[in-house]
RNA sequence: GCCCACUUAGCUCAGUGGUAGAGCAUCCGCUUCACACGCGGGAGGUCAGAAGUUCAAGUCUUCUAGUGGGCACCA
């Protein structure tokens, strides 16, 4: 067979997705076996407007992982795909592109038109997300794809709300919120984020008060604000102003008179200690406003310039020009105390990074107290859902829940699911799940539907249900009750609380139960200096340029190698060591290809169950009563079927690498189960290049290399083409492409070697039984074996590196060894020979060497010699001893004073104590040996 | 201000109270018939610092320093 020196990424990528979505390998229908344990798995949804980043490649190839392992093992597999609707940023592409191409707005050409334009944009653009979802392999069912402003969802979303709403749980009010001025929305406090402003100023205004010579100072780093203050609040314990609270300020440049009030808000230490109050732009203000029944004047526009209540010098003026026109007034009234440098904080939006203004506007909430107790509830009666890591995430989420306030859900957009309530022309409000509902209920059809949308976060936390089919009319569907709750779900910690906890709430309100059993929560994928990736840094590393440059494998195998739950900086390096992981792969397997003639893929060799299920197959009738747990069952009868009779002519290689194979395959299935994606990637990467390339190979290259064509031989070749096989399908999780492209290619691979649940199924590696591990395949007595004749050829390998041996050369190796061991060095003399690059080994009880030999001392206290006439330099010889020597004794003083201190003795368990004295015995025998070795050197 | 995490080899990171690990980089030697994206062999550690608990601490406790993050405040 052909295959190239090299592995290339790109046809394997191109093909084997294709073939899986075409034959449907990602429904969970594909496992007909209706008793099928399920396992299932939402996808966080993606923007439609977005495209791929590395978290998103990170958390996709951990659920693809999951998915594809729990898919082996036999589940009934569903990992959900889909996407969100983005209502902001969608909106804001659509209305640059409508800008750009028409020279229109939105408003210009009306909602309906508008939102057909999004439909549009959508069907044109929406899947680039998607396609890039399937360029990184994941097995998602496609038949199931989302989207939130699907008919369905949208049923669940209005629902959900009209629900709320009758509960008393969704009210609408006059409140301070996030008002970002660019995207003229209302913003949940989520969305809202900090900056520092180390520029900023602290302006001191003067306010005179009235009938009065006084001047009360306040301090403000938004001077613009002081047209709609209300009042001047001081705290009442204050002395310095006792006198003034109840007096009147005549406030500057507006002709209004404002009270001046005393109130426990005020720090008396901070500033002046005045606080000049606008109701209708800050939180607090707003509180205080409440508290003192203050006017609430609204000096703002929503595009932040201000307003007519402003007064005439500073109507339509910017923010901004409006505070520098306000500082030049009260300068020029000399009022303008002074202005001090002062590092400001300020409230941005996340998504366009505009400075968020404050203000009072009427908008729908959501009050959370009930689902937020419900959520605290599930997580104090079962540590529901459980977070990975628990630290720190599950205190954060608490903290976070604890501390809820009410969420403003609505949006002024046209893009999302439009708010369930109308209104009558006396203003009445009607929430229904129709028109004609609400027609009914405010009995005319002079009603008109609010603007606003809802927060598309609103119907990301109903997507573990919505997903599956929940409607609210329909609340038990087939899916719902195959994959709800789903197993697990896997995202960023900055949307714990986004999305989250609001999907548990909803979960636990509306289907009744918890949305998902586990939460992982994975790092940040950080540049190579550590910094976090964003747009503004351009510091970002694209997925799709990696894929190009590595391979989708080598890729997704370096984020879950990464995949500890802590950032990490993203290293080319790494990844490169992955894709020549992933070539080294290409090349074991073109190396056992080469030789595979006379090879086929035979299960037995490693799974004696599997064996006797083949041999049950093959019978048929006859064996009806056979039971596979039936032991002697298997010893009488797969020998007699089994044609080299495999288990009898197991070579110490052999049984040594199914003993490390079982083993990687539990340790695999233990690691994973513990979403330690780390662990299962090294226990892979260390079994595949290091026990598997670098030993087995090399042990039985010399057989299958053979050109005679002989029944061990074929043997041998089969034995190594079914590890190899069974190995590929460990990896097939962590590289899909790679391992199918290879799998495919195997002899005889596609018979009798598929999973039982997938029986009509088309032949592939992803529907393969995934290797469990037979503790009874583990053979610690082989594996202890092979380590010795490893440790043998090691210690040759590491004389002839120090000594300078020339390849060509070849020394004889002298061993003086025990009975036992002598025999597993004969049995393995060729290996030896070979792997050490020896020309005769030389094995007896009681050295026996000429004295220019270099030496070494083997666990045991076996001796090794290499007779080295005329190549030996004496010197470096003796200073290698030494340098073991030394070593050697300075583990045994620290051991030492460990056996010599009573309390260890007496206190640390029994088997610790042998286990040490064993060690310094050890070490006693090999420093006895080297110290030999020495003198007979001087 | 409150809370949390992190600090291990030159770099990026694993590490389960009991001999300190990997990949990359580095050094030495190899065009050995799967792979130079490779093979073989080395060197490299006061586990941030201090104190404590323990027979035993990288691991548990406390403190200190540095880095990062979350929340609150921000007139």
């Amino acid at each position: 067979m052909e295959i190239a020196k090299s592995y290339n990424p790109k046809e394997a990528e191109e093909t084997h997705y294709q073939t899986w979505e075409a034959n449907r390998c990602f429904t969970p229908e594909i496992n007909e076996n209706p008793d099928a344990e399920t396992f299932s798995i939402v996808i966080p949804p993606p923007n439609v407007t977005g495209s791929l980043h590395m978290g998103h490649a990170l958390q996709h190839t951990l659920m693809d992982v999951l998915t594809r392992w729990k898919r082996m093992l036999g589940y009934k597999t569903l990992f959900l795909v889909g996407v969100d609707h983005a209502g902001i940023s969608t909106q804001l592409m659509v209305t640059r592109q409508l800008k750009k191409d028409e020279h229109k707005t939105p408003q210009d050409i009306g909602r309906e038109a508008f939102t057909e334009r999004v439909w549009a944009w959508k069907e044109k653009y929406g899947d680039t997300i998607t396609n890039q979802i399937r360029r990184e392999g994941l097995s998602v069912d496609w038949s199931r794809e989302r989207f939130t402003m699907d008919e369905s969802l949208s049923g669940a979303v209005r629902e959900v709300f009209v629900r709320l709403y009758e509960e008393g749980w969704i009210y609408r009010g006059k409140r301070i919120v996030n008002w970002c001025p660019k995207d003229k929305t209302v913003l949940s406090d989520l969305e809202v984020k900090e900056e520092t402003h180390r520029d900023g100023k602290l302006f001191y205004l003067q306010y005179p008060v009235k009938d009065s010579d006084k001047k009360l100072t306040v301090a403000t780093t938004r001077p613009e604000t002081m047209l709609g203050d209300t009042a001047v609040a001081v705290n009442p314990d204050d002395e310095r102003y006792t006198d003034l609270i109840g007096k009147t300020i005549e406030l500057p440049l507006t002709n209004r008179e404002i009270p001046i009030v005393a109130d426990e808000y005020v720090d008396a230490e901070f500033g002046t200690g005045a606080v000049k109050i606008t109701s209708a732009h800050d939180p607090n203000d707003y509180e205080v406003g409440l508290r003192h029944n203050l006017e609430q004047l609204n000096v703002m526009n929503t595009d932040a310039t201000m307003n007519s209540d402003a007064g005439v010098e500073f109507e339509g003026l910017d923010r901004y020009a409006a505070r520098e026109k306000v500082v030049e007034k009260f300068e020029e009234l000399g009022l303008l105390e002074k202005i001090d440098d002062y590092e400001v904080v300020l409230p941005i939006c996340e998504r366009c990074k505009t400075v968020i203004e404050p203000l009072l506007s009427e908008q729908w909430f959501v009050k959370m107290n009930e689902m937020r107790d419900m959520a605290l509830d599930l997580m104090e009666r079962e540590n529901s859902p459980h977070f990975y890591p628990q630290i720190p995430h599950k205190k954060v989420y608490t903290t976070w829940l604890k501390n809820l306030k009410d969420w403003a859900i609505s949006r002024q957009l046209w893009w999302g699911h439009q708010i369930p309530a109308w209104y009558d022309e006396a203003g009445n409000v009607y929430v229904a799940r129709t028109k004609e509902e609400a027609m009914e209920q405010a009995k005319t059809a002079k009603i008109m539907q609010d603007a606003d949308v809802l927060d598309t976060w609103f119907s990301s936390a109903l997507w573990s249900f919505s997903t599956l089919g929940w409607t609210g009319e329909t609340t038990e569907t087939e899916d719902l009750k195959m994959f709800h709750p789903t197993d697990v779900l896997i995202t960023g910690r900055d949307i714990i609380f986004l999305w989250v906890s609001r999907m548990v709430m909803t979960g636990l309100k509306f289907v009744g139960e918890k949305p998902f059993k586990d939460v992982i929560i994975h790092g940040n994928v950080l540049d190579k200096n550590g910094q976090r990736m964003s747009k503004t840094k351009n510091n970002g590393i694209d997925p799709l340029d990696a894929f190009e440059k590595y391979g989708v494998d080598a890729t997704r195998i370096t984020l879950a190698d990464a995949a500890t739950g802590v950032d990490f900086a993203w290293r080319d390096e790494k990844v490169e060591s992955f894709r020549n992981f992933a070539n080294k792969i290409w090349n074991a397997t073109r190396f056992c290809l080469m030789n595979s003639e006379g090879a086929k893929v035979d299960y037995s060799y490693i799974n004696p169950q599997a064996e006797a299920v083949e041999i049950k197959k093959s019978l048929g009738d006859e064996l009806a009563e056979f039971d596979e747990e039936d032991e002697e069952f298997l010893d009488r009868v797969v020998p007699a079927f089994a044609e080299d009779n495999p288990k009898e002519n197991l070579s110490l290689a052999d049984k040594w690498i199914i003993s490390r194979f079982n083993k990687t395959a539990l340790n695999v299935n233990r690691a994973l189960g513990n979403y330690n994606f780390h662990e299962a990637v090294q226990l892979l990467y260390h079994f595949f290049w290091d026990d598997f390339c670098d030993w087995y190979i090399e042990f039985v290259k010399d057989e299958i290399t053979s050109e005679e064509a002989n029944t061990r031989r074929d043997a041998t070749r089969s034995r190594i083409i079914t590890i190899l096989e069974q190995a590929l399908r460990l990896l097939h999780p962590f590289m899909p492409f790679l391992t199918e492209e290879l799998w495919q290619k195997l002899p005889e691979v596609s018979k009798d070697l598929h999973n039982d649940a997938y029986k009509n199924a088309e032949q592939t590696i992803m529907l393969a039984d995934f290797p469990r591990g037979d503790v009874s395949m583990i053979d610690e007595r082989a594996e202890s074996e092979m380590q010795a004749v490893i440790e043998l050829i090691s210690k040759v390998r590491n004389i002839r590196a120090e000594m300078n041996i020339k390849p060509s050369d070849k020394p004889a190796i002298h061993v003086a060894a025990n009975a036992d061991l002598r025999e597993i060095f004969k049995s393995n003399e060729a290996q030896i020979l070979k792997l050490a690059r020896a020309e005769r080994l030389n094995l007896s009880e009681t050295p026996d060497v000429p004295k220019a030999s270099a030496k070494a001392v083997l666990t045991g206290g076996a001796e090794i010699a290499l007779p080295l006439e005329g190549l030996i330099d004496f010197e470096k010889e003796i200073a290698r001893l030494e340098n073991q020597v030394n070593k050697l004794e300075t583990e045994q003083q620290r051991l030492n004073a460990q056996l010599s201190n009573a309390s260890f003795v007496e206190r640390a368990p029994q088997e610790k104590v042998d286990e040490i004295r064993e060690r310094v015995a050890e070490i006693e025998t090999q420093v006895i040996v080297l110290k030999q070795n020495l003198e007979a050197l001087n």
